[in-house]
DNA sequence: TATGAATGAGAGTTCATTCAT
DNA sequence: TATGAATGAACTCTCATTCAT
């Protein structure tokens, strides 16, 4: 599995001190971002917050929006690492098995810092590089691609593509929303076992009981 | 069909003139919010745009976000009004039927200025009266609440809330994506198919072929 | 004699109050130029010593630059205006007469508030649009042109236009190091009198004694 | 010929490599200023250019001000000494020899990293040790005095020091402005021509022709 | 009622300088 | 001695909002 790179950070810090700084500093803005909002997340306050002058924040990131896109890509990178974690043997899976498996892997790649990425998805304009929010779909879009090719002939939709469109928009809805519904997640099992059914009526001909 | 209603501005207007002057200021609203994007949409530029003092903007709209607010209750309405026309009998029509209706109806919703509704989803910072972007589909939650209550006994899930939050969580997404995919709407019709085949698979459990 | 345009600013003030504005602001930012320096001047400082918000400031010049420049504009308008009231009848002047006219209005230009021409040439950096403090040698060298190409055959230099180079570079510094020496001007005849024997005797083969 | 002294740094260097630090360091600033301005030589990016970590350049030059005065220094010093390679036997020649060499001196100097000497005049603002920019006409016009004090019977102007005053002000707005016309220097004899005339005219009663 | 001049808190960002390593 | 991480005051500029006319 491809995983994304962290940051592009304006200068690459070569003490163990800046780098300290640096996860300060990106720990300190989803900190802020989930507990004050997006619109009250000035640089200054971030700063403050990760107790780190004005200055060092801007040695690391060039601007608020480079800040902000270090942080998404380290989001997205821990919900690959999430969803990895349930994805082992994969391709050795039946379809009924591999489909459960990846979306147990969502769920609990979805549940990683939720509040942060709730902030991410709803309160931070998706201008410039922070469109790539979304990039965690995409990965997730290939990811499946490769898995469900191999099946192509058992599948009932003939074209896969489409087929995997239909899905990859479908489901992450679904399950931001059962997790703002649901912090806690004492209804998972039954959410994996519903959205494995959506999925998996649509997939096949004869799905299983 | 239940409706919001349209705005709470701080004066009631009372004038033909009046109502002209809000209604240029929504429209200003959305126009500048297309073609600018939120970030440039300064209350001064939008009173500009809409040939109108600020002075009178801030008569009409105590704040931005009030105003942001009316467009959106603005935008809903026509939303809903645009589902309403394709959902002409629904409740006496049968399930595969009903659904491709209201497939459609979505599709031609989502399709309303969707260039609007897109920087209101996704730039928009979904904060105070603010979060209402989302109404539309809790409206039409309880839309499908109503007619699929008639019908529980024929459906697949014993759960009908359940599979009414699966469901409404999972169409518009993909609704939203084709569109932006496919702005002209060339494949509105297999994009139709494709999610009533969806649906009905979920629902039924003999789905037609 | 042409007299340049004073401002660019961003919006052309429509009421009395306005334009007062306005005029504060350039007031103010000479004030403190002179009083302390181009590295004081921050535009917060600016609009504070002209007794108004700096959200006015920017209403008017859409940047420290734009403000700068007005000022420019300002001040070589006025030396402008002060060379020129010695310049009654030139072109009826015999070229001896005539220099001394010349002479002494330029002496008149310079000593317009010689304190803010100053900093402007020694504190400003010459950049972007700044570079037209120079401007007002521009527009004399070009009064001079015409009214020495009347009078071409009489000079000595037959390349009129390095005769004008030479002499309208080589006068201003002349000037401006008299004034910086004698701010009160009490050698201003001697110095007349010499820069006008320095033009005569460069330019004419016989110049009087 | 008096030549002053290069820098006041903080610590007198002992060390050839010191030394070499020192060099590359005003070179460098010398470099960023010419090829990015003087609003963007900060002293990280002089560092930077230099090679050399921003603790060293302060360990050099206790400030911005005292490394930009050095290199000022130095710049001076390398006109004084272009100026000087066309005064051999000065003293024993005649006015209208000595002034052109002097005349050819000058236009050496200004032509000396003319492009740097440029922005040191027009972008860096001359305030505190940096007034002294000017140092070398200063030094240019006690040269002259010591040479024309000789012939002072010869001249046609009573006043030594003021016709120095006249000169040493009036021919470095015209060379310099003569570079920045032709940077390449095709034109300097006919300059060199027309300035030495102008002088000649002005200190001859009977001028050569 | 409509205008638009005015406000000012606060935003993002820079940069000369310091100091621990 | 050399490094470069860290500092933070100060900068330019924006924009939602107010209010005198």
């Amino acid at each position: 599995m491809r995983v994304i790179p962290v940051t592009n950070p304006r200068r690459r810090p070569r003490q163990a001190r800046a780098q300290a700084t640096v996860d300060a500093i990106i720990k300190a803005t989803a900190r802020v971002l989930v507990d004050e909002g997006y619109d009250h997340a000035s640089t200054n306050r971030i700063a403050q917050a990760a107790g780190v002058s004005i200055g060092s924040l801007y040695q690391y990131f060039p601007s608020k929006e480079s800040l902000v896109s270090a942080l998404v890509d380290e989001h997205i990178h821990k919900m690959m690492t999430a969803l990895s974690r349930k994805l082992d043997n994969l391709n050795q899976a039946a379809l009924p098995q591999a489909t459960q498996m990846m979306v147990e892997g969502l769920i609990d790649a979805y549940r990683v810092d939720h509040r942060l990425y709730h902030v991410l998805c709803e309160e931070v304009p998706k201008i410039g590089s922070l469109t790539k929010v979304y990039d965690f779909e995409r990965q997730v879009a290939e990811l499946n691609r490769g898995y469900l090719n191999m099946l192509r002939d058992q599948l009932r939709p003939k074209d896969l593509d489409r087929a995997i469109f239909i899905l990859i928009n479908a489901v992450p809805g679904i399950i931001r929303a059962a997790i703002d519904a649901d912090p806690e997640g004492s209804g998972d099992a039954a959410l994996t076992r519903e959205i494995t059914d959506l999925i998996l009526r649509y997939l096949m001909v004869e799905p299983p009981v």
